[in-house]
DNA sequence: CGAACCTCCTGCGGGC
DNA sequence: TGCCCGCAGGAGGTTC
């Protein structure tokens, strides 16, 4: 689930419930995540979150006395906030009981997410964090510098977009979208794509990642009761997940095929 | 340095 | 119904 939207959506629904609202208890029942659940956690009982922020997918949330958190949703990851009284589900990794009465579960089944504490180090500086390439909808990320990337790179051009040095956030759903709005195979060499191209697929990676975000939105709403499974994205795909159904603008079936070990959608008339 | 491949882990759906 | 296999939205790490 967890795409750059879906994080971002996480975290506008959790913002509100968390922002000032004293951490009363810390339980952490499984350690084993990506790397080990900080040890130091439990010093963050009493403080509170002054603020939540994003970069690539990785949420910040900054505290007022302790430091900050760092957590990733890996690809199964869920942050939500729930009634105490609803029982734990298998999974449910940590848990931060609230004053407010609610608690922020962070569940995980296949474990590839991340909470670490920071008592404190800048987050930023944190070595996770510190080589990351720009924001996709943020001003840094240029067709200049998506040309530089590409430069003598023979790589498929979907394998350069999902590079976290060189634009954060565009996870494999989204690079197979980006690249059928723009007309462009995912398998062509990065190097042999026009500035004017790049510069379209530089234009078509925000558009899609803001338009799924606006998407998140609708789901901001019913957040917090979610049971999590949001089924909006799959109306506005193009073509990930659709091997062999026919292209919505041109009917040719779509095609599929294993570029750097994640699986590639596009269509055969429409991307050149 | 880049590129290819491996790894962590659980759950689910398809085939038999 | 059950078992086995392959695959899944991430991304750091290793090796050449």
């Amino acid at each position: 689930m967890p795409e750059l939207p879906e994080v971002e959506t996480t975290r506008r629904g959790i913002a509100p419930h968390l922002i000032g609202v004293p951490i009363r208890e810390v339980t952490i029942r499984n350690y084993k995540l990506r790397y080990p659940v900080s040890k130091t956690l439990d010093q963050i009982s009493g403080d509170r979150v002054i603020d939540i922020h994003r970069r690539a997918k990785y949420l910040i949330l900054h505290l007022e006395k302790s430091g900050s958190l760092i957590i990733h949703l890996g690809m199964s990851g869920s942050l939500r906030l729930s009634d105490p009284a609803i029982e734990l589900k298998k999974h449910d990794h940590v848990i931060l009981d609230l004053t407010s009465g609610k608690q922020l579960r962070f569940h995980d089944p296949r474990r590839f997410g991340i909470y670490l504490h920071l008592p404190k180090e800048d987050p930023l500086k944190h070595s996770l964090l510190s080589k990351l390439g720009p924001e996709p909808l943020s001003d840094e990320f240029t067709p200049a510098v998506l040309k530089h990337a590409c430069a003598g790179r023979k790589t498929p051009i979907k394998q350069v977009i999902m590079d976290n040095k060189v634009v954060v956030g565009v996870g494999n759903i989204y690079a197979s979208e980006s690249l059928f709005r723009a007309g462009i195979r995912p398998t062509t060499p990065a190097a042999r794509l026009s500035g004017p191209k790049l510069a379209r697929l530089v234009e078509t990676i925000r558009q899609v990642l803001s338009e799924s975000i606006e998407q998140g939105g609708t789901t901001l709403r019913d957040f917090v009761n979610s049971d999590g499974q949001p089924g909006y994205f799959a109306q506005r795909l193009f073509v990930y997940g659709r091997e062999s159904e026919l292209c919505r603008i041109c009917k040719a079936p779509i095609r599929q095929k294993v570029i750097g070990q994640r699986s590639s959608y596009w269509c055969p008339k429409c991307q050149k």
